[in-house]
RNA sequence: GGCGCGUUGGUCCAUCUGGUUAAGACGCCACCCUCUCAAGGUGGAGACAACGGGUUCGAGCCCCGUACGCGCUACCA
C-alpha cells in the first residue's frame, strides 16, 4: 500500500534537464507522501550504455540533492555501491529474474520465438511503407511447425521472443496527469520482449522491474505514453499488479523542438559549471510543468515537498527559459548569508587564480567586506572573479572603452581634477567612505564642478572600469595608499 | 501513413466541479532611488484563451471537426 516511485534513466549520456525534472517530480511525490524514492539504471541498451554515464547521472542526482532510498550510489572510496532490498538496481544485473516469467509466457502461448532476421524485418517494413500500410509485424513466426523451427535452429538463427497480442479489445488507463487514455489493441503488433542476445527489451524489463520492485506510481516523460498499452498488456499477461501512471510533458528548447545540445547545455552538471545553484535549478524545474493556484515562484526545498502535487501538473510541453532561471539564480544567490556567499565565492575566486583558499580564510573578514560590495549583483557564480578582480589584484586592468569614454572627453580638466583630488585625499585622517564622500563633495562645491565629473574619472582611475560598486565604499576598503597610487598610475598612463 | 497527446500575452503558468475587468512570475518599457552598474520601489505595454462549429441563459473551461506541434510506430530507452 506504501508509495514507491522510481527514476529510471538509461546511462546513454549525462543527466539532462528533462531527466532531472522527472527525477525531481518523483522525488517530490515520494517525499510528500512519505513514500520511497528509488533510482534504477536501465542499461539494457548494451551498445550505448556506458559507465561514465552512470557516474554522471549519480553525480547529477547528488548535485541536485535528490537523495534516494534505494539504488546505486558512489561510496566514499569512489566505487559504485547499492542500497535497498529490491536490488539489483542495474537492469542488466536483473536478467536472471526475468527467466521464469519468459518461460511461463512461452508455455502459456502468450509469447513465442521469432526467427526472423533484422534484415528480413527491415525488408518487410520497407514494403509496407511503400504500400503505405502501417509497418506492423506480420506474425510470420506465430505458428511455426516443429520442422521449421529445427531448420532455423540448424541455420544458426538466434530467435527473439515476441509477445502474442490477440489484438482484441482496447487497453486503457487513467493517467494522473493526462486523464483517461485508450488504445485499440488491434493497432499494436506482436512486439519483441527479449532480444536475440537474451537481453530483454525495455518494455518488458520495465514492467518486470517495476512490478518486482513494487513500484506504486510510474512517473515518467510523456514520450512513454504510447508504450504504456504494451506494458499494460504485459502486466495483465503475467498477472502482475498494474501501477498508477503519471506522464509528465516534455521540455522543449526556445525553438519549440525537443531540448537538446543545440539549445546550449542540457546537462545538469554543465549548469553547475556555469554557476547555477542547485536550489535555483530545482526551484525552476519544479515550476516547469507544475504550479500552485497562487502562482508562488520561490520555494524553500521543504516547501516544495510540502506543496508539490502531481495532480496539479500541466499536461502540455514547456519551453525552457534561461532568462527566468537566471533571475531565480540571482534570487537564491542574494538570499545567501555572508558566510554562505563567502564559501561559494572562494571556490570561484580560487578557480580563477585570484586568491588561494588559505589566503581567503586568513583574510576572511576583509574578503567578506569586499564580497558584500557586489553580492546582490551576482547572477551566476562564475561572474564573481570578474566582479571583484580589481579589489584583489595589485595591478588593475583597464577597460579601454571605459577609459576612453571617461578620460578623453575633457582630458585637461579631468587631469586637473584627478591631480587635485588625489592631493586633497592626503588630508583625510580616517579614510572612511563617509569622509571620502564628504571631501569629494566639498571639493565639488568649492570648485564648482559637477560631482559626476569627479566621481566617474576617479572610479575608472581606481577600478579600471565605469561599472562597479558604490565608489566610496570600495575606496575605503582599498585604502588610501592603493587609491592614491592607482590614481597616479592612471595619470601617467592616460594623461601624459 | 496509423495511433496517442497537446495548443491561455515573447516565456512559465493561474482561473478548483462553465458566470473574473482572464490573475501572478520572468522578460520588455518608463519613472523613482542613485556616484556607475545592479538590486529595490512604482507604473505600463502585451492574450478577445490555435481556428471553425455546436451544447448552454452563459464556455478558455463540455462535445465534434480542422490546422499546427510533439511523441510512439526498432532485436533504443
Amino acid at each position: 500500500m506504501g508509495i514507491r516511485v522510481r527514476f529510471a534513466p538509461s546511462p546513454t549520456g549525462y543527466l539532462h534537464i528533462g531527466g532531472a525534472r522527472t527525477a525531481l517530480y518523483n522525488y517530490l511525490f515520494a517525499r510528500h507522501n512519505n513514500g520511497k524514492f528509488i533510482l534504477r539504471i536501465e542499461d539494457t541498451d548494451e551498445v550505448r550504455s556506458t559507465k561514465e554515464s552512470v557516474d554522471a547521472i549519480l553525480k547529477g542526482m547528488k548535485f541536485l540533492g535528490l537523495d534516494y532510498d534505494e539504488g546505486p550510489f558512489i561510496n566514499k572510496k569512489g566505487e559504485i555501491e547499492e542500497k535497498g532490498n529490491f536490488g539489483p538496481y542495474f537492469q542488466t544485473q536483473r536478467i536472471f529474474l526475468y527467466k521464469d516469467f519468459v518461460d511461463k509466457l512461452l508455455k502459456e502461448g502468450k509469447a513465442y520465438k521469432c526467427y526472423c532476421t533484422v534484415e528480413e524485418l527491415a525488408k518487410k517494413r520497407e514494403l509496407s511503407n511503400l504500400e503505405k500500410r502501417p509497418p506492423k509485424y506480420d506474425n510470420h513466426c506465430r505458428h511455426l511447425t516443429h520442422d521449421q523451427i529445427l531448420n532455423y535452429e540448424k541455420e544458426g538463427r538466434k530467435p527473439v521472443i515476441r509477445f502474442f497480442n490477440d489484438g482484441l479489445g482496447e487497453t486503457k488507463f487513467n493517467d494522473i496527469i493526462k486523464g483517461e487514455i485508450s488504445f485499440n489493441n488491434s493497432l499494436l503488433d506482436d512486439f519483441v520482449i527479449v532480444k536475440s542476445s537474451g537481453i530483454p527489451i525495455y518494455n518488458f524489463a520495465v514492467v518486470l522491474d517495476d512490478a518486482l520492485m513494487e513500484i506504486s506510481h510510474v512517473i515518467r516523460g510523456d514520450d512513454h505514453v504510447s508504450n504504456t498499452p504494451r506494458q499494460i498488456m504485459l502486466y495483465k499477461a503475467m498477472g502482475l499488479k498494474i501501477p498508477e501512471f503519471a506522464h509528465i510533458p516534455m521540455i522543449l528548447g526556445g525553438d519549440g523542438a525537443r531540448l537538446s545540445k543545440r539549445h546550449g547545455a542540457t546537462s545538469v552538471l554543465a549548469y553547475k559549471d556555469m554557476g547555477y545553484l542547485s536550489e535555483a535549478l530545482v526551484n525552476y524545474l519544479s515550476l516547469l510543468g507544475w504550479s500552485t493556484s497562487d502562482s508562488q515562484q520561490i520555494f524553500k526545498f521543504n516547501e516544495l515537498i510540502e506543496k508539490f502535487d502531481l495532480y496539479r501538473c500541466n499536461s502540455s510541453a514547456a519551453i525552457f527559459d534561461n532568462k527566468k532561471l537566471d533571475w531565480m539564480n540571482g534570487e537564491y544567490i542574494r538570499s545567501k548569508t555572508k558566510d554562505e556567499f563567502f564559501e561559494l565565492a572562494v571556490i570561484e575566486l580560487e578557480k580563477s587564480g585570484l586568491i588561494t583558499r588559505e589566503k581567503a580564510i586568513e583574510k576572511k573578514a576583509e574578503l567578506e567586506k569586499i564580497l558584500s560590495l557586489e553580492h546582490e549583483k551576482v547572477k551566476h557564480l562564475t561572474e564573481i572573479p570578474e566582479l571583484y578582480d580589481f579589489m584583489l589584484l595589485d595591478e588593475i586592468n583597464y577597460n579601454e572603452k571605459d577609459a576612453e569614454k571617461v578620460f578623453k572627453k575633457d582630458p585637461v580638466n579631468t587631469k586637473k581634477i584627478l591631480v587635485e583630488i588625489n592631493e586633497e585625499m592626503k588630508k583625510i585622517g580616517n579614510f572612511s567612505a563617509e569622509n571620502i564622500e564628504k571631501l569629494f563633495r566639498e571639493y565639488s562645491e568649492k570648485n564648482n564642478i559637477k560631482t559626476s565629473l569627479i566621481f566617474h574619472p576617479v572610479r575608472v582611475a581606481t577600478s579600471g572600469r565605469a561599472k562597479g560598486p558604490s565608489l566610496f565604499h570600495y575606496m575605503e576598503i582599498l585604502g588610501k595608499e592603493k587609491v592614491m597610487s592607482r590614481i597616479n598610475k592612471t595619470l601617467s598612463k592616460y594623461f601624459n
